[in-house]
RNA sequence: GCCCACGUGGCGGAAUUGGUAGACGCAAGGGACUUAAAAUCCCUCGAUCUUUUUGAUCGUGCCGGUUCGAGUCCGGCCGUGGGCACCA
């Protein structure tokens, strides 16, 4: 097998005695230990005075970093870098999100403790990110799941309890019998719980929720003003918190039958109203149940349907007729019966619903299953009612109201505003705003988590724990012999006195949801401290994050509850900040292609010989069959290590790959072919720079008064690489970025010889270092450094490129006829439309081609192009 | 089903936001240097046609529209990707 040259190796003084290659091994070891020496990138402590803070989403402690990790810091470390070049004070921390399952299962499966395995992969995953580079604060960094964090935690979940934003309540879950734990939906596979198989089951449990619906409308205008967000995330932000504005109205039980409050989206149909549904937990239905038997049966075929997507579909809509009578409000004569159906959800609305089969296509279907009436309200505004039929279809479209006594001839939206006024001024009903977002559950029956700090008194009831007492530490001497939280059969750390009575209580063994760890992290960096969660003065300064980078797959839940909890700390008097993200950047994926063999099996791409004709396995020599490119996957094993790439070609050529051709925000393709691309540009520029060195002038030389024109026309380039890589970074287009900076390396690939060159060329090589900085660190410094300049180049100034330099004194004009390109011709720039049209009209293909044409127009528009209509 | 985004050479992608489509890179082909290789450098590189340079025609998923001019704006399809989904 032959092994893979060690590019970086091959490079250095090992051999080749040669023009010198730059080895990137030694030079990178070399900087990181400056950089760390000389506390580089420390923010400044207290209050900064230009503050600016760069935040990628903190990873999860896995064990190893992968490509998504190389991208996504790489990212943020050029903007960290080039932002601090230009004069901010900069914070840029690190941290882990150090909770959550995988370490309980690695401790199931080792009979270890989850902390063990938490924090060796911490020491392992910060070494290797340490070899990329970045220019991290670490002296702020922290781990989720270190006391000290999660005992400010427990303390602003007391906070969050004293002003009402948490709360206990009955609410259904999915449990899983054999590991005795609740799943998120996301666990549950067709009804099975992903690691044990069994069916799951809907429990009731009292949980504990953080009442995220207090800030729906907040959360929602807040939107409007994330104009640096991609529009994407808050569209799904916008969707998933599901604004909708209606009517609640009661329906009068007749004779025995109690009152039933509806809300709907449509009042206006309320003339098509043809039954009621109501929730199988609706307290109606439970009061029915233990009087009629069939009820009952029914609401038990209901909860035990599953809750995932495919039952759902699946599922029919059933109903069963309660016997009970109600009239609607504008037709007391009319009595609908009222049905218990499986379609309707109790923690939506009110829990029941009013049926209008004629405009809605699932009512449409109860209505034809239980023979029930059809009677359309709304029809197209141009068509005869007489000639209307509702077939299979319901009409949901816009359209003029009709058999509507009060509100004939409207159109919807007028019929709405119409009859939500009539109900209000007639008092059965008022205009109601409902939302799709609801409180956000955040207990866990888990052990590696957040312990909530509650102690249950059997006099006392909930007695949150007295601040002095924490943090309530999570005990180290726990089993994982067994499934289920070893917290609820921990012998002493569950039993404890109420601290209001003194009688012997228990603590609450539920443990918060990660996203609770991750909702405030980023204003503990901002601020940390010993005493609080977080300084608030410092919190304040440096908060908002100015950029905060991640993945797309936290656009909802992640983003939507850290908007939460800033909000709610706000609320709490603990922070003055209410949007913690100013701007947000969602990354792309990193996607290779997959290689598989003839039995199916899927290959390593270390393990494959790939050339243009095709794959071969490097064992075997059996050919493989290439699949497309799809996001990196240990189930495809179309992963690269890192670590691999580092040391075969050092982390700025590993950068400068994933920087290069796709745009951050887009999917990445890693190709190996590619990454030797980044290598050998990442050699160029070495080249390149000692190539000029000798020519260049002294540090400090003085201007020349003039230059010739090649040597004009290499500062031309030097300044508009400056521009064009400054307004890359600007834009987090990183991919220009390093196209203007190949444009640049092609400008300098010739000596350069004239008046000034040697100014010239010192201020273009000094440029190529700086402008490579923040991509390429490593590399330029080292360059920097050999440049005869004292300060370190992450200490150095970004450059500002020079305006008249880029002046054109000539532009280039297309020359049209009839909208087709015909010549193009020089001209002297901002020359007056006359003498423009002139010119070209007088442009010997134009003028051959004009011969004998009558002009009808001639369009010029200044220094782009002239187009003769003819 | 509902909502959204995207579709440009063999590939990743540029295109000053309505003004010369294909910057920059990768791959490919040809050449130079070399005993040879590696490395490096130079040339070609959307398609078709034309006798050659000149050049012509077509070309940004498909069909149509607006405009002097459309990758860009509008309408309708097709395809790919993403989000939500018994939400009343």
């Amino acid at each position: 097998m032959p092994e893979k040259l060690n590019q970086a190796e091959v490079s250095g003084a090992s051999s080749d005695p040669g023009p010198e290659r730059y080895n990137a091994a030694v030079t990178e070891a070399k900087w990181q230990a400056r950089w760390e020496a000389a506390d580089a990138f420390k923010a400044p402590e207290g209050a900064p005075g230009n503050p600016y803070y760069v935040l990628e989403m903190f990873p999860y402690p896995s064990g190893r970093i992968h490509m998504g990790h190389v991208r996504n810091y790489t990212q943020g470390d050029v903007i960290a870098r080039y932002k601090r070049a230009q004069g901010f004070d900069v914070l840029h921390p690190m941290g882990w999100d150090a909770f959550g399952m995988p370490a309980e299962n690695a401790a199931f499966e080792r009979q270890s403790h989850p902390g063990t395995w938490t924090y060796a992969n911490i020491e392992a995953m910060r070494a290797q990110f340490k070899k990329l580079g970045p220019a991290i604060d670490w002296t702020r960094e922290f781990a989720t799941c270190d006391p000290d964090y999660y005992g400010h935690q427990q303390a602003l979940f007391l906070d969050l309890l004293d002003a009402g934003l948490a709360y206990r309540k009955s609410a259904q879950v999915n449990w899983d019998p054999v590991d005795m734990t609740v799943l998120a939906n996301e666990q549950v596979i067709d009804g099975k719980g992903w690691r044990s198989g069994a069916d799951v089951e809907r429990r009731e449990l009292t949980q504990w929720f953080f009442k995220i619906s207090a800030f729906a409308d907040d959360l929602l205008q807040g939107l409007g003003e994330l104009d640096a967000w991609p529009d994407k995330v808050r569209l799904m932000q916008g969707n998933w918190i599901g604004k909708s504005q209606g009517l609640k109205l009661q329906f009068r039980g007749v004779d025995d039958a109690p009152d039933i409050e509806v809300y709907t989206t449509r009042p206006d149909t309320i003339y098509g109203a043809s039954f009621l549904a109501i929730a199988a937990n609706h307290p109606i239905a439970l009061e029915l149940a233990d009087k009629h038997p069939d009820i009952e049966a029914f609401r038990q075929m209901c909860t035990q349907s599953g809750t995932s997507e495919e039952a759902l579909e699946k599922a029919e809509k059933q109903g069963l007729d309660t016997g009970l009578r109600v009239v609607s409000p504008v037709e007391p004569d009319r009595l609908l019966p009222v049905y218990v159906a499986n379609f309707v959800l109790m923690d939506y609305g009110t829990g029941a619903v009013f049926g209008c089969p004629a405009h809605d296509q699932r009512d449409l279907d109860f209505a034809r299953k239980y023979n029930l009436s059809v009677r359309p309200v709304v029809r197209p505004s141009k068509q005869d009612p007489k000639t209307f039929r509702i077939g299979d279809e319901a009409y949901v479209a816009d359209g003029t109201i009709y058999n509507s006594p009060g509100l004939d001839g409207l159109s919807v939206s007028e019929a709405k505003k119409k009859i939500i006024s009539i109900a209000e001024r007639d008092y059965w009903g008022s205009g109601t705003t409902t939302f799709r977002l609801r409180d956000w559950g955040v207990s866990r029956q888990r052990y590696w988590g957040c312990p909530i700090p509650i102690i249950h008194c059997p006099e006392c009831g909930v007695v949150p724990v007295p601040k002095e007492d924490l943090p309530v530490v999570l005990p180290e001497d726990v089993t994982f012999d067994k499934p289920g939280n070893p917290l609820e059969r921990h012998p002493t750390w569950r039993n404890v006195v109420c601290p209001q009575c003194g009688a012997p209580a228990q603590r609450e063994t539920d443990t918060f949801d990660t996203f609770v760890d991750s909702s405030w992290y980023f204003i503990r960096f901002a601020g940390p401290s010993k005493d609080m969660a977080f300084d608030p003065e410092q919190a304040n300064t440096w908060l908002p994050v100015d950029q905060y980078i991640g993945g797309v797959e936290h656009a909802i839940l992640h983003l939507l509850y850290a908007r939460f909890f800033t909000r709610a700390l706000q609320r709490c008097g603990k922070l003055e900040v209410v949007e913690p993200f100013k701007r947000l950047f969602t990354l792309g994926m990193v996607c290779h292609e997959t290689y598989q063999a003839q039995d199916g099996s899927w290959v390593l791409p270390e393990e494959v010989e790939r050339s243009s004709a095709g794959a071969v396995h490097l064992k075997t020599g059996e050919t493989l069959s290439i699949g497309r490119s799809v996001k990196m996957s240990k189930s495809k094993k179309n992963v690269i290590d890192p670590d691999d790439i580092i040391a075969q070609y050092g982390a700025d050529a590993a950068r400068w790959f994933v920087l290069s051709d796709s745009p951050p925000e887009r999917d990445f393709l890693w190709s190996d072919v590619g990454l030797e691309g980044a290598w050998r540009f990442i050699q160029r520029l070495w080249r390149t720079v000692q190539a000029h060195t000798q020519a260049a002038a002294p540090l400090g030389a003085d201007m020349p008064p003039e230059f010739s024109d090649d040597v004009a026309s290499l500062r031309k380039s030097t300044h508009q690489a400056i521009k064009d890589v400054t307004a890359a970074f600007e834009g987090l287009q990183f991919n220009k970025a390093i196209a203007a900076m190949h444009s640049f390396m092609n400008a300098l690939s010739a000596p350069v010889t004239g008046t000034g060159a040697s100014w010239a060329v010192r201020e273009a090589i000094d440029t190529a270092a700086l402008l490579a900085g923040p991509m390429a660190p490593h590399i330029a410094e080292e360059l920097w450094e050999t440049l005869g300049h004292d300060q370190p180049l992450y200490a150095t100034r970004w450059p500002a490129f020079d305006a008249d330099l880029l002046r054109e004194d000539t532009v280039t004009i297309a020359i049209q006829i009839k909208g087709k390109l015909r010549a193009t011709i020089d001209l002297p720039k901002d020359l007056d439309k006359a003498a423009v049209e002139e010119a070209a009209l007088a442009e010997p293909k134009i003028a051959a081609s004009l011969a004998g044409a009558t002009i009808r127009k001639v369009i010029v528009v200044p220094n782009r192009i002239v187009n003769v209509v003819i």
